[in-house]
DNA sequence: ATTTGACTAAAAAACAATAAAAGTCAATAC
DNA sequence: GTATTGACTTTTATTGTTTTTTAGTCAAAT
């Protein structure tokens, strides 16, 4: 079998299990069970753990990026943009089970090692929000003046809530709130005839 | 001495040890040795530990309250009452160091013995978001035609930033990008010539 | 070049013994 | 009778030890 298939077998085989039972509860070994390999093929594809589970986060948030990323490059109105942007992003985060692993262990300082992916995603959000921001700055729409400080504070009101929203399930419950957050959120970078 | 008297040097000698070095890491002798009262006394006057936190951080709520309370009642310009509730809320917050303990213990659902005053506290900012809201639609300041959904918003979004600006100690950070968004959250709900 | 599985080293779980803390209460002071 | 004490008991946490589990290795096989 084609090396790349083989190791994707692995990491999909890892996504179940860290999605389920998250990082520490699973073992190499139950992952090479599942995908009936011998424990040491998983490290001729990756050198630890972490490493692997590092790859699954990457492929989860990958996905979500690709998901967000389909908005900013379309034409559409970009107060319409801005708002499925807020809430694609918690609804593609809400079913990213690793990446909620990864948002409770930042209280804890560890899981250093998910650093990088995490990083990386951060910077795209950032970069979306800012291609989005400044269409709508650029036909008049928003008024901003930093595009950069309004990005931040989105970031912000969105990292926020998710901790609130993934850690405690509250997703569900607080969906309808979350359509009418945005509402405010847009409206109040509005240009508003004063 | 007045038992009330003893009862308030407890609780102050409690506070300091509490914010301090927590919950767990606090131990009942201490406060005794402290107070040079005997570990007896301080359950002639609170039944457990817990109790005793409680107490603790009820006080600590009850002058957050009575800094957040003024707003309200004052006949200042709606906007601005809002704007000042949002900033004062974690500003005071910030400096209310056993509540950031039973923010964290939230997540592991521990610190269950300190709900009711946790629900007595946001009953009130409720409450007061609800009076100054209120306000603001009564002299067509505000475009909100549910006041409590409203409130349930700007609670969810000061609550999600609580975890992040306390918890990991980023109050002084943000400080400048919390001012950006209380302007936008405000100018989200101000009535607009559309 | 890929895959195996027995092997080692390191980390976690289980257990027992010990120390430290919460909480009690009969005696005492006011 | 109310407030206060401090020695005492009970619970909970800590420490050190053993056992088990798991991450990670590697020589041999495919």
């Amino acid at each position: 079998m084609a090396e790349v298939e083989i190791r994707n077998i692995i990491v999909n085989a890892a996504t179940q299990f860290f999605s389920k039972f998250g990082f520490s509860k699973t073992t190499m070994s139950e992952i090479a069970k599942h995908t009936h390999k011998a424990k040491g093929l998983l490290y001729y594809y990756f050198n630890s753990k972490e490493e692997l589970f590092n790859e699954v986060l990457k492929q989860e948030l990958g996905k979500v990026k690709t998901g967000l990323g389909k908005i900013a490059v379309s034409d559409a109105d970009p107060l319409i943009m801005l708002r499925s942007y807020l809430l694609l992003h918690l609804k593609l985060l809400n079913n990213a089970l690793t990446y909620h692993e990864t948002l409770k262990a930042d209280f804890f300082e560890k899981y250093h090692f998910v650093k990088n992916v995490r990083d990386d995603f951060n910077h795209f959000e950032r970069e979306q929000l800012s291609i989005i921001l400044g269409k709508g700055k650029g036909k008049g729409y928003l008024d901003i003046t930093d595009i950069t400080s309004s990005a931040n504070i989105i970031l912000m009101v969105l990292h926020g809530i998710e901790l609130s929203l993934f850690l405690q399930d509250k997703y569900a419950e607080y969906e309808f709130t979350l359509d009418e957050l945005s509402t405010v959120l847009i409206s109040g970078l509005k240009f508003q005839k004063k």
